[in-house]
DNA sequence: CGAATTTGACCGGCGC
DNA sequence: GCGCCGGTCAAATTCG
């Protein structure tokens, strides 16, 4: 179930870089009806017996275009404890089903990102959809079945998912061994054919359950990997610094036993026009800052935010540069939120200053966005809005250098408990440990997400949240054709034009785009 | 003009 | 008890 989730949530990542408009907004949609946090997208930590294995290429994947940059060899590690986190604190969606997650299987019915044709056995029910090599992804298939096992996986899921709210995606999306090592080293040339295509599969022996899933790596998200990260130069030092108790140095209490998250991201370059200088990255939330106070020993002020989506909501996040590296930003939630997240701006929804307001097709809703890094997203969107079908070719101009490291190198530090995140600022924080250790591992390997800890979460934050975000903003009418993702027509054809331009939900096999990434020949999709 | 940000003041926890 | 420090409040300021 962990690694089926994983392997969702992965999914769900690339589909956010990826998918057309109307997929992303279905999503948003979804993710309306469920509620969820996209910062909590990907688990960058590790552990547990369950490998999964990247690689760019394998049959019947999204190989034609796979660049010669793959995943290392090194197994992603799945860790078996997060399959029932036991601490959710922070995790604002940790009670909420996996929208997201729902909505794939959705997706799957019509095109979906999981075929579990080939998983009629199976035996797990929690992961029926036993996703095998060659029938992910594309969600083609030459199984009529299919379908009908997609619902049957979805109902399932769903079931699951009720029974086990906790298996939220976002809460727990790619735990990445500490070990593990992905050279991101590739050029961006290297990376040419926009995407890359890295299969996560789990050994048999190493999961029950048979399963391999993808992730997609844009080719800008690679670049951003590689060239930007804001100081962090490359995702191998970029960021994925994660508290571990090792840290929670005993003896230092906390001045209030109030559960954080901390999340260290790489700091955006400062690309807005706030007067502190500061960026903060936005995210699903509006945020409302409501302080700012200069901290002893460290030169960086940290930014005090509460949110302001919904009125009595008590969420509030601190955000403050690292002492050690400016160039990361840590960020801390602190409290819950008590309502779901903002699709729908609300006039409480903070619309900063510092964001564009200049959305042409947005609605009368107010702006929920928090920083300019939404906005481009949004404007993504309106260049689709013009563009129907040109996600293919604006897709690698998705995220920019800094986005793109932010996503891949986000880390969460979860503090629960007696952990002590004063320690952070009093002595040496612990991200400043993650910075000084865990960091200069990463420089060595290569990216890599190490974690100490099962609460770990990572987040994505400022980059997916930011891309889903606007997502929000447009017309669900945008998204929701009346014949649903899967573009389904009355003669019982597929028709996912303009839909999915990826062509990645194409299960006619008709791919007529030169989508790099995706373009297969239908009979090798052969699913 | 409304909303968000800034910033000094205030409050409370914590250590000595 | 006092002072330090972090967190919050709220008036002033800034911005769209």
């Amino acid at each position: 179930m962990t690694c089926f989730l994983l392997i969702k949530k992965i999914n769900v990542l690339n589909l956010g870089f990826t998918f057309s408009k109307k997929t992303k907004l279905n999503y948003m949609q979804d993710m309306e009806k469920h509620q969820g946090d996209l910062s909590d997208m990907l688990r960058v930590c590790g552990g547990g017996d369950d490998a999964i294995s990247c690689t760019s290429t394998g049959k019947n994947k999204l190989s034609a275009a796979s660049p010669s940059w793959e995943f290392p060899a090194e197994t992603i590690k799945f860790s078996t404890a997060m399959e029932e986190p036991i601490d959710n604190f922070g995790d604002p969606f940790s009670s909420t089903r996996d929208p997201l997650l729902h909505d794939l299987d959705l997706a799957g019915v019509g095109g979906g990102i999981f075929d579990n044709s080939t998983s009629s056995s199976s035996v797990d029910p929690t992961i029926n959809m036993n996703i095998t090599e060659g029938d992910m992804i594309t969600g083609a298939t030459t199984n009529n079945n299919s379908v009908c096992s997609n619902l049957l996986a979805q109902r399932i899921l769903d079931e699951e998912m009720m029974k086990r709210p906790n298996c939220h995606v976002f809460s727990g999306m790619l735990q990445l061994s500490p070990n593990i090592k992905i050279p991101i080293s590739s050029s961006p040339r290297d990376l040419s054919s926009s995407s890359v295509a890295a299969t996560v599969s789990s050994p048999k022996e190493n999961l029950s359950l048979s399963s391999t899933a993808q992730l997609i790596v844009t080719h800008d998200m690679i670049k951003g990997i590689n060239t930007s990260s804001v100081g962090c130069g490359s995702l191998n030092n970029s960021s994925v610094q994660i508290s571990s108790p090792r840290y929670n140095h005993a003896g230092i209490k906390r001045r209030k036993s109030l559960a954080k998250k901390v999340v260290c991201i790489p700091a955006p370059a400062a690309v807005n026009s706030r007067p502190s200088g500061e960026v903060v990255p936005s995210d699903l939330w509006a945020w409302r800052k409501y302080g700012q106070k200069p901290i002893k020993g460290s030169p960086f002020p940290r930014g005090y935010y509460r949110c302001s989506s919904s009125k009595g909501c008590s969420a509030r996040k601190q955000v403050e540069r690292s002492r050690t590296d400016p160039n990361m930003l840590a960020i801390t939630y602190t409290s819950e939120h008590n309502h779901p997240w903002p699709t729908q701006r609300n006039a409480l929804a903070g619309s900063t200053r510092s964001q564009p307001t200049k959305n042409h097709i947005r609605s009368s809703k107010p702006s929920l966005s928090s920083s300019p890094q939404t906005n481009k997203f949004t404007n993504l969107l309106m260049k689709e809005e013009h563009n129907e079908n040109s996600m293919i070719d604006e897709s690698p101009s998705l995220f920019n250098d800094t986005e793109s490291s932010l996503f891949m190198a986000s880390s969460i530090k979860e503090e629960t408990g007696e952990t002590s995140f004063d320690h952070h600022h009093q002595n040496s924080s612990s991200i400043d440990h993650a910075v000084d250790g865990d960091d200069n591992q990463m420089r060595n390997q290569g990216f890599h997400g190490s974690y100490h800890d099962d609460s770990v979460l990572p987040d994505v934050t400022n980059h997916s949240d930011d891309f889903f975000a606007d997502l929000g903003e447009l017309e669900p009418d945008l998204l929701f054709p009346p014949q649903g993702f899967s573009g389904a027509k009355s003669d019982g054809k597929i028709e996912n034009k303009g839909l999915d331009p990826f062509s990645l939900f194409d299960w006619t096999g008709n791919s007529n785009s030169n989508n790099d990434c995706f373009s297969q020949e239908p009979s090798k999709r052969g699913l």
